[in-house]
DNA sequence: AACAGCCGCAACCGCCACTGT
DNA sequence: TACAGTGGCGGTTGCGGCTGT
């Protein structure tokens, strides 16, 4: 790859993890808690570089990961998400619980990608089957001139929002959050996917120094809305009305900090 | 049975934002 | 303000299993 490393890899292990591996990595963070994952390996006693402690832990050995069998549920989703948000996996791995940004990056680059593909075969139907493999975010503000190869496959256009999320942690004022309402299920079509939705304080800054649109606690209380129905103008209306009403109008930049301060 | 090609996924990489000094 | 350290993100790679010949 040619790539200098991130850090001094002299005497580490790479490459797959073994079952000892993982087993000190685990014993290590339950006994421990996570964070500090360059010093990590050496109190630990692992021979890995932190990045990498930290991915298997988040992307594998995290007790709360769900593996495997994505749902069409999840899979619609998934599209949906990526339609409005573009390659911002980790926002759309918030939207999915027990799902890595990891594995929905390889769900969507090995399986979606085809499938997609695979229906907007009929000359007709390519134009909407584009827009819904989309990467908005990428056509937009991709950092090369080049265009991403999902943008390539597609020429789609769309809202540009950003490529990377950009963390807005500034609270002005940090009360203790209280716990969110009891979930609030959103029906689906058949299923229901549970909410897990915000935990938005009072006065929390966006990423302009401004004050976030006031949510203060108020959680989903109409609009039931079918998951096949929910497309990007049936998100925004539902989201404007469930979290947004008291706020001027919604963009797609403030539905994009919105989404941000879910994950 | 042996080989080649394909595919999925775990892991690695560089970049960038944030935080503390 | 500048800088270094750290954490997190998205893009990419390459290994290993699977399938077809």
């Amino acid at each position: 790859m040619g790539r200098s490393p991130c850090c001094s890899k002299e005497g580490l292990n790479r490459g797959a993890w073994t079952a000892t591996e993982d087993r000190t990595l685990t014993a290590y963070i339950n006994a421990n808690g996570e964070g500090g994952w360059r010093s990590l390996p050496k109190r630990a006693g692992l021979k890995r570089c932190g990045k990498s402690c930290r991915l298997r832990w988040l992307n594998y050995l995290r007790p709360d990961i769900k593996r495997g069998n994505i749902s069409h549920d999840e899979e619609d989703l998934i599209i949906r998400l990526h339609n409005l948000l573009g390659n911002r996996w980790s926002l759309i791995a918030g939207r999915l619980p027990g799902r890595t940004d990891n594995e929905i990056k390889n769900y969507w680059n090995t399986t979606l990608i085809k499938k997609l593909r695979a229906q907007r075969s009929p000359p007709q139907a390519e134009h909407k089957a584009i827009s819904m493999i989309g990467t908005p975010a990428s056509n937009g503000e991709h950092k090369t001139t080049d265009p991403p190869p999902s943008a390539q496959a597609t020429g789609s256009q769309h809202h540009a929002i950003r490529t990377r999320a950009i963390r807005c942690t500034r609270a002005i004022v940090e009360p203790p959050l209280p716990p969110p309402p009891p979930p609030q299920n959103l029906q689906t079509g058949g299923e229901l996917i549970e909410y897990a939705g915000p935990q938005i304080s009072n006065n929390v800054a966006n990423c302009d120094g401004q004050e976030a649109p006031s949510i203060n606690g108020d959680y989903p209380a109409t609009g039931h809305v079918p998951l096949e129905e929910m497309n990007e103008t049936t998100m925004e209306s539902w989201l404007e009305s469930n979290y947004l009403a008291e706020s001027a109008a919604l963009d797609l930049e403030s539905l994009t900090s919105l989404l941000e301060e879910w994950a």
